[in-house]
DNA sequence: ATGAAAGCGCTAACAA
DNA sequence: TTGTTAGCGCTTTCAT
């Protein structure tokens, strides 16, 4: 019952600056490493906690320096290797400077998002890193600038808040993956992306926010202009939905008289499922279909034939953000950022249209 | 200025307290939905709170309830889509129960593994989901059983470490795997794993912990028993390394007059680099090779030819440690787990070996 | 049902 | 250099 009881409560401070017979305070300068302490006394409080097995409770200090040592990162999707790579990015930078990542998974939810950054601040984040989810209201963000957290937005920008942003540049590498399918001698060009609009029908003037989907239309739109070719409006096809709703979408792109010859898959999700329904209908990629996709993977290059692809550095971006919200919550100056264009890399998925 | 120096600290239970025109602790109370409270006061606090735009500090409710309200999961690499599921089940049993999740990412090495668990343990998480990195010390993992967090292990048990652990059953699988292999006509079958071992060669009496490689390998091992052939021992290659490591590996195996006719990737990431040698060798499967991996992922189906796989409910395992570490941490009986066996997948990368 | 006061483990003034 | 004393924002006795 005694060894029961024993149940060890943590060893404190206290603790060790009694077994090393000096005064709390003295116990916490040594361990803390601040403040000024003998050479003497360091080393007996070092052998005691060393003794004891002594380790900081860290929520304990957190509560008077006011920081937690830790950042917040919200995201869609934890699961989409887009993310995956930048969250690798974040989190390599934030552990080797000491801070932790706490992260939320929003499903592509507004509210969660927004549930998401009350949970973040309630834990007394240092700093915020968002990829926010494609959807009108921001005021959870605006709260966050407003609380004075520093606050980076990964992926995508957002209209009226004042914070760091870190977003890759797709708008030429669209373009160029678009003039190739066009110098290819492709005319009927489908594009495909889950990005959910109010309006259901693609048109020029559509409102997408600074999203790298829009910058991807612009691409895609400059390309058709440039070659003084008709934008094929109607091929743009947004809110694709989930793996069924994209593979419908595919199906009719490629249905009727009409149908494409070539597709522009927005992500590798949409690829995957896109490839699936091609698959399915005994297409063969490229003498039947060329086919580009966003993003790069390691599989990109095994399938057949490797996959043409745009190539984003997600890595390099999840780096950056976390080193501009670790420069502002030490206020520092943040790193300035480079161009994070993404690239167009030529593989074997595109061909001319087939001959009718 | 008045307004710089207005950055606001940060609303307090005292602040709506006087609000609310009660005690500091009848208003803790109505927020906290702790201890008795009058509805009259109760709709007063509730008020003042949302006036005043209250949110609680949870470090200082961790810091008396000694609950923090986060576990904290630490595996070999975050971005490994085998994780990546599991995490992602953990994820949602985490947070639909309230809690949050800290990560750690190993990148494989043990001493990271040990400083994770230190951190983990300063920021008085929870309770811990850990898959150990193949490794033999334990001592780390035998402290965090001592401070009386619950432990789950992930994916693999650890000897002497009493645990939970959750993981799947594959030594079924890969005894099926391996028999279609053999049914096929297939002798020289290759296993390929990035599993570090003391010893470089490969026998049957090599201990490699409770872990999915060795329960693979015991499959692999029955299935020839069963067919009273010969182990092909030397096909047996461990400790593979990074991608150009295994490409060695694989090239190798793919090499001289006794060149395997078949392939087993222990996992997808193996099996992506194991690909791309093939595919530089200008080989085909499963003409020329035929080739199984285990994990599933979108991706497999879309490669040439579809590939056959091991299939592994890692988000279930996710689900399911996540269940049992959040029952011990409000001691509850944690649920009695099903058996996770993985399941062979036959697609059309399997045939009978080339003849010579 | 309510309030006063103590305390969680640490840091930060302030003296000495 | 050291020790003493307040807190940080919350929960939790213990009275009332």
């Amino acid at each position: 019952m005694a060894q029961d009881l024993a149940r060890s409560r943590d060893v404190t401070v206290a603790d060790v600056a009694k077994e090393a017979r000096v005064s709390k305070a003295q116990a916490a300068r040594a361990l803390g490493g601040y403040g000024a302490v003998s050479d003497e006394v360091a080393s007996r409080v070092l052998a005691a906690a060393e003794l004891l097995r002594y380790r900081p409770n860290r929520l304990a200090r957190s509560m008077n320096t006011g920081k937690s040592q830790t950042i917040g990162v919200i995201v869609g999707d934890i699961e989409n290797p887009y993310f995956g790579r930048a969250i690798r990015g974040i989190y390599d930078t934030a552990n080797s400077a000491g801070y932790q990542v706490i992260l939320i998974n929003t499903s592509e939810r507004h509210e969660t998002e927004v549930e998401g950054v009350n949970v973040l601040q309630d834990n007394r984040v240092d700093g915020f890193i968002v990829a926010p989810t494609s959807s009108p209201g921001s005021i959870h963000l605006q709260a966050v600038v407003d609380s004075g957290r520093p606050l980076v937005l990964l992926d995508r920008r957002v209209a009226g808040i004042e914070a760091d942003a870190v977003a890759s540049n797709s708008k030429q590498a669209a373009f160029e993956a678009t003039a190739a399918l066009l110098a290819a001698g492709h005319r009927r060009i489908g594009f495909v992306s889950t990005t959910k609009t109010s309006s259901p029908a693609y048109h020029s003037a559509l409102d997408l926010g600074l999203t790298p989907v829009s910058d991807r239309l612009k691409g895609f739109e400059q390309a058709f202009a440039q070659a003084c070719l008709p934008l094929p409006q109607s091929l743009v096809r947004l809110n694709a939905g989930d793996a069924a709703g994209i593979r419908t979408v595919v199906s009719d792109l490629l249905s009727g008289p009409d149908r494409v010859t070539a597709i522009i898959a927005s992500d590798s999700v949409i690829a995957v499922s896109a490839l699936e329904e091609v698959r399915s209908q005994h297409l063969t990629i490229p003498k039947d279909l060329s086919f580009i996709m966003f993003d790069d993977f390691p599989w990109t290059k095994i399938v057949n034939p490797p996959l043409t692809v745009v190539s984003q550095p997600m890595y390099e971006l999840g780096v950056a953000a976390a080193e501009t919200v670790l420069a502002r919550i030490q206020h520092k100056t943040p790193p300035v950022l480079p161009d994070f264009a993404a690239r167009l890399i030529i593989r074997d998925s595109i061909a001319p249209p087939p001959t009718p």
